[in-house]
DNA sequence: CGAAAATTTGATCGAAGTCAATCATTGTGG
DNA sequence: CCACAATGATTGACTTCGATCAAATTTTCG
């Protein structure tokens, strides 16, 4: 298939951020996902639905929710060089209690599960990729319970400002604010610079 | 080596939980790494130094915890079936933040990051488990967050025991309200039969 | 430009924290 | 094997951070 000309970009992000991949194993990478651009909003994957594909941020955002007690909660964001999907779901086959949505128009590589684990059985190098994502996102899950566990929303918003410093422009309060675990009326008032601890 | 006569035991719950090994596999996992008995208290990795193992626990319970301003602070419980080490460490080669102990009088099999990788290249089965083990991971870290996003304290508090019933039996009370990310004496009133919402 | 959405600001309330004291349990040495 | 110290758990009084409810203001976008 063809391919933009940003391949090579791609694939120096994902050597830098995660493992080398053989070229061979690349281009099979490649060939076997698909390129898709997502508009602001638009929703990657649905609640309810079971979560087939992972996808791989190469420009945009998005944000993974979920809903309780009518409100949406967002659970997780992911930007440039990061992947996504509806975790539960995509690990076990079961109907996601999550929805993805993308934040901006954002540009992603979608890979299905089955081509994934065909090239985990066929690519060390590829099973060894998966095997630092994973590593990634554990660190960065406990990173955030770290900071859910014991710091004030003061100093949750300041950790997360550090890890994600665009974040604050590039995604709304509101979603913050869940994602923090603290009301969108605290959130403002904590960014209020006269602020007092 | 001489290994103790639970080995099948063990085998068939890493078959169950994680991922079936094959029996190649299985012996030289078996052959690069050691058994070993923790006493109630023991530090099994110390805070400062690198995790350069991960445990399998077969019989007893650990917990990793750091100091934030002289507190401890418990961050992960591990029980009969559960790997544990100290992650960041481990994934990253860099000092630990965590220390983990052992709560329990505690028997678990080590191995060496080093041998855990030269395994998973050679065994394609070792590598799939290791993926399995993270997903694992990143499934029980994500649970723990939904509870510390937004439930109240007898909910958190409720969630940990519907995952793990045992848990209040076994395990200081102390240390599971920092894992809750409460104060002992807020879990003590919650635990009281007559607490109220 | 105007409607809808996003954000800020204000007033009040409540869940959980802090500080402090008491009660219970565990464990060690005489 | 008891005694007493140390640790663990409960209970109480008071405070505080952040939630909730409400309204005003700003921004976005058709």
């Amino acid at each position: 298939m063809a391919f933009d000309i940003n391949s090579n970009e791609t694939f120096a992000a994902i050597t830098k951020h995660y493992y080398p991949l053989s070229e061979e194993c690349w281009h099979e990478f490649l060939a076997v996902s698909t390129q898709k651009e997502y508009s602001a909003n638009e929703l990657v994957i649905e609640e309810g639905k079971t979560a087939q594909k992972a996808y791989f941020i190469i420009e945009g955002s998005m944000r993974a929710f979920y809903n309780k007690d009518g409100r949406e909660i967002t659970d997780w964001f992911a930007f440039e060089n990061e992947f996504i999907s509806g975790i539960n779901s995509y690990f076990q086959n079961t109907p996601s209690p999550h929805s993805i949505q993308s934040l901006e128009t954002s540009l992603c590589i979608e890979i299905h599960k089955d081509m994934a684990e065909k090239l985990m059985l066929k690519y060390p190098d590829f099973l060894l990729l998966t095997n630092r994502v994973l590593e990634h996102t554990i660190l960065k899950l406990q990173r955030r319970i770290f900071s859910l566990q014991f710091a004030s929303a003061y100093q949750r918003y300041n950790d997360l400002l550090e890890q994600s410093p665009e974040i604050g422009q590039r995604v709304a309060l509101k979603h913050i604010a869940s994602y923090l675990g603290i009301t969108l009326e605290t959130l403002s008032r904590i960014r209020n610079p006269n602020y007092r601890i």
